[in-house]
DNA sequence: TCTACATATGTTGACCTTCTACACATCTTG
DNA sequence: CAAGATGTGTAGAAGGTCAACATATGTAGA
């Protein structure tokens, strides 16, 4: 396995989980998991970063949580979107676009 | 003017100011027109954010500096890349590409 | 049986980057 | 004469991510 060491740009996290949480309600450690597994290895939460996120999210209303149980038979906090979340996610989506291809095109100036 | 808050991805300021060098000597203050102006407006670097970086990456021995006079007459500091500079600008531009693959893919995940 | 790993949530403190706001200095334009 | 563009820089606050820790259970393999 290579050495990756990846930084998730600050700021992107939040949407990564609005974004998998509105594919239908899911506990934390499923959406790191999907996160892996959709990026195909390269994006990695840390629970560290994963935790205070959801956190975070709930507190702003973006995020409901319910507690619940895993596929596994485990307890779990459930997440659904909210209709904020939603406008929410919308709203970075754009920001996002809108960033990356500004990025793209300083990258690929020539003098 | 639409209000725009663009919290520059955070990490990408680095390589952004590297690419910009990396066209050609210029001080600090023309590096953040031409990011700004290149990006077609969308990304605007702060002096608060400039200035730290330049000198975080002079340390780094990515960027040289020497005085100078700019177009308009006045004492200016002028960056050019170093060796080690150009090869942290290419780690850098494969690693966004990753990244920014990455999150294309799941922003496109579909259920 | 014992160990390790997967599952699951959470906190702490350090680290780094960016931002706002300030400070200073000069030249040009209205 | 005032404002804005040009040019460099610092201080302190705010915020996010990370490594590391803590806890708990089930399961697979040696």
């Amino acid at each position: 396995m290579p050495i990756e060491r990846s930084d998730l740009l600050q700021g992107t996290l939040d949407m990564l989980i609005l974004k998998i949480v509105a594919l239908g309600p899911v506990h934390g450690y499923g959406i790191s998991q999907r996160i892996r597994q959709i990026s195909k290895e390269v994006l990695q939460v840390q629970q560290g970063s994963l935790y205070p996120a959801l956190h975070r999210l709930e507190k702003r209303g973006w995020l409901e949580a319910d507690w619940g149980e895993s596929d596994k038979g485990r307890p779990a906090k459930f997440y659904k979107l909210s209709a904020k979340g939603r406008k929410q996610l919308a709203t970075e989506q754009l920001n996002w676009r809108r960033l990356a291809g500004a990025v793209g095109l300083v990258l690929r100036a020539a003098e």
